[in-house]
DNA sequence: ATGGTTGTATAACAA
């Protein structure tokens, strides 16, 4: 089973992209974020005519995720935390559980600046999302998506000028330590090395070709899912494609 | 330090 997470920035803007890179790349299950539409507008069709089944929860220019599916495999979505607090986060959080197999596919919000109150937001947001992992912690259960944070100083470019940064300031990289703590990185089984981004910021100059990135885009996995991994990568074939997303995927493969 | 770009409520805001 391939799995792979992807976020499109516009998955109308997108669909070039994704059809062109779906079906080849082999993926039974794609987790999207930033999808920015409402439901009303999203492109069902094209994911149907190329075979897979597609979830999705938006809203109008901002937010969004989607699961994607091989058609016949058996999936169930549901959307938001449903914990009972306000807000729910529809729009950026999916839980899809297709067999045995559970995956939280989290858009986390970005958090603006580190004295901003979105900062917070983005730390109520992971403690949230600490408590479904423990009650999956024990099952076949992967967080993937667009997670808004390098963990270490490897996965970002130049941390040095980074140190304020929502989504690489030392406050953020604990509480996502905590969050993820019991969950395997799965793309660091399989590639260790220094030099593995998701992101490329659209404002630097041929960033991908200096390969000046973020490894923010992640999948993670339980032990019991972590003993059925067989490798993981970044394609990042599509972000120099024609109109990219400033994202590119990130695939994980699974004995399931 | 600032600004750089892209997406969408085509004007600001988000990232």
């Amino acid at each position: 089973m391939r799995l792979a997470t992807f976020n499109v920035n516009s998955v109308r803007t997108r669909m070039p992209i994704l059809q062109r890179w779906l079906p080849e790349s082999g993926t039974d299950l794609l987790f999207l974020q930033e999808t920015k539409v409402v439901d009303a507008d999203f492109p069902a069709e094209p994911f149907e005519a190329m075979g897979y089944k597609v979830w999705f929860r938006g809203e109008k220019s901002y937010n969004g995720v989607a699961v994607v599916a091989r058609e016949g495999l058996d999936v169930s979505v549901a959307f938001g935390f449903e914990d009972g607090e306000d807000p729910d986060f529809a729009t950026r959080v999916a839980l899809a559980r297709t067999g045995a197999l559970t995956v939280l596919n989290t858009y986390v919000p970005q958090g603006k600046s580190i004295d901003h109150p979105d900062f917070e937001v983005k730390k109520s947001f992971l403690d949230r999302t600490r408590k479904i992992i423990e009650r999956e912690k024990g099952a076949l259960f992967a967080w993937v998506g667009d997670l808004n944070v390098a963990p270490t100083e490897a996965d970002v470019t130049n941390p040095g000028n980074k140190k304020n940064h929502v989504c690489f300031h030392i406050s953020i990289r604990e509480h996502f330590d905590r969050t993820a703590e019991g969950l395997s990185d799965v793309l660091r089984l399989f590639r260790p090395e220094p030099g593995e981004y998701t992101f490329f910021d659209y404002r630097v100059k041929d960033a991908l070709a200096r390969n000046i990135g973020w490894r923010i885009d992640h999948v993670l996995a339980t032990p019991s899912l972590v003993e059925r991994a067989r490798d993981s990568f970044v394609d990042r074939e599509p972000r120099g494609w024609e109109r990219p997303s400033d994202h590119t995927p990130l695939l994980a493969d699974f004995d399931l």
